[in-house]
RNA sequence: GGUCCCUUCGUCUAUCGGUUAGGACGAGAGAUUUUCAUUCUCUAAAGAGGGGUUCGACUCCCCUAGGGACUACCA
């Protein structure tokens, strides 16, 4: 088994839109693959016809494309182990049922859900098992005729497994180490339901990992509890020696508060839980996405994979080739992360800082053109590079630089009563016309005139340019101011000038 | 209730028996600056509690407390 390739799935519910923990383990499953150069699977598991969304698998086959984090065999995909979503696969699950019951090591069910809440509701504790399976109606205190006519007639029943109690059961994880339960605490899980002919996610899971080599399945704490009936289902099939290697990862939990993080979390506190916004077909409920909130997936992969597991150095900015170079489940934290979203727009700043300009001129473009402003991409870059250092979000951009698009309408208040000194407009006449005398408007040559005639009628620096940012920008933001004028250029300057000194006086 | 998992600064975490318990986010202070921001520097901030084991415990064991998950004909 140790030198079995490495095949890895990543087998979502398409129940709606796809969780920000359910990325992060997806994510998990991906850097372990691509570092032992195994491969990456998706797989569909739609064995409850009752809850499936339409969209949610389209969804999340677009969420993994946006992430960069592609699939190597699956829905979509292709590959030789297929089908690969569950519903298609109904003829699978049906023979290894078939050997289960023939085998006696799961057995056939009558009672109704009404009649399981009854037995709830009368017996504390009610667990369907060792114990309390020769009270109920199934194939075990039922005659073989009896079955057979209640099947005839059309009854609907399950197949449960056949757990014998008394027994230690081991599971091996990676994360956690040897985890030991006694079977006497399982109960008969429901295998297969005759209703819909389609088996539940314990039988499916097992045939389906088994059936496509899975070497290693890698998924969330939630799942710790069913690991051991996962152990002894291999067993029964006889596939223990090929069983794959588990690791349960820890929980995302809410930023404050007690409990799993939540989609209510991310409305309360105004941050995304899905990476693609999602509208509900029914309600028509839109969730925000990381995509759409201006994340780059570069930084939500950076983020997402460090709540959890480190490099164990103090890099904490990787990029995916490293976290693939690096990641070590064995490094992986066995306690829930809060999920930290502060941090995760400081990543987005980070790797908004470290983008070539280029790459975010089309985002910004296209705020640019909500306010109204048609500019040339030449142009577009420009601002970009000048103000990127300071965001965040591209959509932060607009209203810290919207100036160099859009001459003042009015000036603020505040900064007037600051930097617009008595003799400011005198100043700013002059230096008008200084600026009107130019022939060369190089930003080198500008700073070079400028600052000498500032030395030359001894000025104070101060003075000169906070007034003349007022005139160019109206507020005291912005870059250098030799860069402001060169981008507006000696037209557009001049006549944003020679209006401040109109209005303000 | 039962079972299992977990427990280092507010948060994410490093440490795998010997450290002034380190880094990052966030917070606060200061410096630089032509505004705003950036940047830089500094500061505050942690081993849940109690027992062991050991020359020595954040690290190993036990108990308690707290947190989390699971306990469906859902995954």
């Amino acid at each position: 088994m140790s030198n079995r390739k490495v095949r890895v799935r990543f087998a979502p519910s398409p129940t709606g839109p796809l969780h920000i923990g359910g990325v992060r383990t997806a994510l998990y499953n991906y850097l372990f693959a691509k570092q032992h150069g195994g491969d990456f699977i998706f797989r569909i598991e739609d064995t409850d016809s009752n809850r499936f969304v339409s969209g949610a698998e389209e969804y999340i086959a677009e969420a993994f494309q946006w992430l960069g984090l592609p699939f190597d065999e699956g829905v979509g995909i292709g590959g030789d182990k297929g089908p690969y979503r569950q519903s298609e696969r109904r003829d699978i699950y049906k023979k290894y049922v078939d050997q289960l019951l023939a085998e006696g090591k799961a057995y056939i069910a009558f009672d109704t859900p009404e009649e399981l809440d009854a037995k709830r509701a009368e017996i504390q504790n009610f667990q369907y098992d060792a114990s309390t399976r020769g009270l109920m109606r199934n194939s075990l205190t039922l005659s073989k005729e009896e079955v057979d006519s209640l099947i005839a007639d059309g009854k609907q029943y399950v197949v449960r497994f056949l757990i014998t109690p008394g027994e230690d059961v081991l599971v091996n994880d990676l994360i956690r180490g040897e985890v030991r339960i006694n079977s006497s605490i399982l109960d008969d899980k429901v295998l297969y339901k005759s209703a819909d002919n389609l088996p539940t996610y314990h039988l499916a899971n097992i045939v389906d990992d088994h059936l496509m080599e899975i070497s290693h399945v890698i998924r969330g704490e939630e799942w710790l509890p069913s690991a051991p009936l996962h152990v002894l289902l291999y067993r029964a099939f006889g596939w223990e020696d090929t069983m794959p290697q588990f690791a349960h990862l820890p929980l995302l939990l809410k930023p404050d508060g007690k409990g799993k993080l939540s989609k209510r979390d991310g409305d309360r506190l105004g941050f995304p839980v899905f990476p693609l916004q999602w509208t509900d077909p029914k309600t028509g409920d839109v969730s925000s996405g990381y995509r759409e909130s201006g994340y780059l997936p570069q930084a939500v992969v950076n983020f997402l994979a460090l709540l959890g597991w480190n490099p164990g150095t103090e890099q904490e900015l990787l990029s995916l080739d490293e976290l693939i170079a690096q990641f070590d489940l064995s490094k992986c934290s066995k306690a829930g992360a809060r999920f930290d979203y502060v941090k995760g727009t400081w990543f987005n700043h980070e790797y908004i800082l470290h983008s070539d300009d280029a790459s975010l001129t089309p985002a910004f473009q296209e705020i640019l053109r909500e306010n109204g402003v048609e500019t040339s991409d030449e142009r577009a870059e420009k601002v970009v590079s000048l103000m990127k250092g300071r965001i965040s979000f591209v959509r932060e951009l607009w209203p810290l630089c919207k100036f160099f698009f859009v001459a003042p309408t009015a000036y603020d208040e505040k900064t007037a009563k600051k930097r617009w000194k008595e003799y400011s407009a005198q100043q700013m006449t002059e230096l008008k016309d200084v600026i009107a005398n130019l022939d060369d408007f190089s930003m080198d040559n500008q700073e070079a005139v400028v600052m000498a005639w500032i030395a030359e009628k001894e000025y104070k620096t101060g003075d000169i340019m906070n007034a003349w940012r007022l005139t160019l920008v109206g507020e005291g933001i912005g870059p250098h101011m030799f860069e402001i004028s060169h981008f507006l250029g000696k037209d557009e300057t001049l006549r944003r000038m020679e209006k401040a000194i109109e209005t303000l006086g």
